[in-house]
DNA sequence: CAGTCGTGGAA
DNA sequence: TTTCCAAGACT
């Protein structure tokens, strides 16, 4: 391949600036010695040499997914003590792994986690298939998630490039491109950086190293295997790596919430759509969220009652947007029945119901 | 392909 | 307080 784009004007060497030392490829092997001293024990994990239920390594990375580990362990233990096969998840009702799921966000993700483990059972017999192309046909598994399921239950040569891999190659190479643009060219590079044997333990070193040296901020670049191998290093510039395109600002959405509280403590609840944001999570009913607010917020009342406005609002952050919600407060009467598509819930049973984490905070308000 | 889709913790 | 960030997938 020539060096340049274009043949008629080939590169030439600028005689301001020293030939940077040829550094060597970096070396897989070099990496997999410094994992084999310092890989980290995580609860999805298995002892070293040792392959890992596939279920166990699916629960996880699905979980893992844009979420901090110390998040999910928690949510892992429980779904696995409920649910310790794909086959139990496959026979759950989603309403019971939605409220399980309930504060981890994304919850797409549990929608798809329960359709994937249904596809696993009715497609392939319960178990989970073993080649990265399948694992791909499988509803919420990505080319990260298939590329980890093969590599690390399955020990197939594969590249599980996520976050980690994209910043510790970007730094390798010293990759200009910006993300996102930059992934194909990333994952270009991840696959000549693969081992011959010991793929599981190679993908998960990657992200060890990542997470504990290759970080985003103040990496350790003198406790790294790779240190000699790295351009971004050599520049004395790790943190200039990766490359970020700039984001869109964040807007403001308000909205007012109809708490209605019943005389037995009940609160009128109801299910949003299937999917979209917070697809088929519990919710207090609630104006649409939007930016400068209804215009007539009693319109949208659930029922007919004696509304009071809170003199309190409910902030919190979304990924694309931030929402100001504001309380209108009802009291009801013992037996008021519930308008249709709506259902009182009593306290008791609030942690059988799927309120993501803006609802409970809405739910502080109940008096 | 750029927008959609949560949450809580750290700097 | 604000910004960024964490083992991405889907449309």
């Amino acid at each position: 391949m020539p060096r340049s784009a274009d043949p008629a004007n080939p590169p030439r060497p600028d005689p301001s600036r020293p030939v940077p030392a040829s550094r060597s490829a970096p070396d897989p092997g070099a990496l997999l010695a410094w994992y084999d001293r310092h890989r980290r024990r995580l609860p999805w994990r298995a002892e070293a040499g040792v392959r890992q239920d596939p279920y166990r390594v699916f629960l996880s990375e699905i979980m893992l997914q844009q979420t901090n580990v110390v998040t999910v362990t928690p949510y892992y233990a429980a779904f696995l003590a409920r649910w310790p096969t794909v086959a139990a998840l496959a026979g759950a009702p989603l309403e019971d792994v939605l409220s399980a799921w309930a504060g981890l966000g994304y919850y797409a993700r549990a929608r798809n986690l329960h359709a994937c483990a249904r596809a696993v059972v009715e497609r392939h017999g319960g178990a989970f298939p073993d080649t990265e192309a399948a694992l791909l046909e499988l509803p919420g598994i990505g080319p990260y998630t298939a590329a980890a399921i093969a590599a690390i239950a399955f020990e197939r040569r594969a590249a599980a490039v996520d976050g980690n891999w994209e910043r510790v190659i970007a730094r390798l190479f010293a990759v200009e491109e910006a993300l996102p643009k930059a992934k194909a060219r990333l994952r270009a590079l991840a696959l000549t950086l693969l081992p011959s044997s010991r793929h599981g333990d190679f993908a998960q070193a990657m992200m060890d190293l990542g997470a504990t040296l290759c970080t985003p901020r103040k990496p350790a670049c003198a406790l790294c295997p790779w240190r000699t191998n790295c351009a971004a290093h050599a520049a004395g510039a790790p943190e200039r790596y990766p490359v970020k395109a700039a984001k869109a600002a964040r807007p403001t959405r308000q909205g007012v919430a109809f708490l209605a509280v019943r005389a037995d403590g009940a609160v009128l609840v109801r299910s949003r759509p299937p999917r979209g944001l917070l697809g088929g999570m519990s919710e207090v009913p609630s104006t649409d969220w939007i930016e400068g607010g209804p215009a007539d917020p009693a319109l949208a009342a659930p029922m007919a009652l004696e509304w009071q406005p809170l003199n309190a609002t409910v902030g919190h952050v979304f990924s694309h947007f931030a929402l100001e919600l504001a309380i209108w407060r009802a009291r009801a009467p013992a037996v008021t029945p519930a308008p249709a598509g709506h259902r009182w819930v009593r306290p008791e049973g609030f942690d059988a119901e799927a309120f993501p984490s803006v609802m409970r905070k809405v739910l502080e308000y109940i008096g």
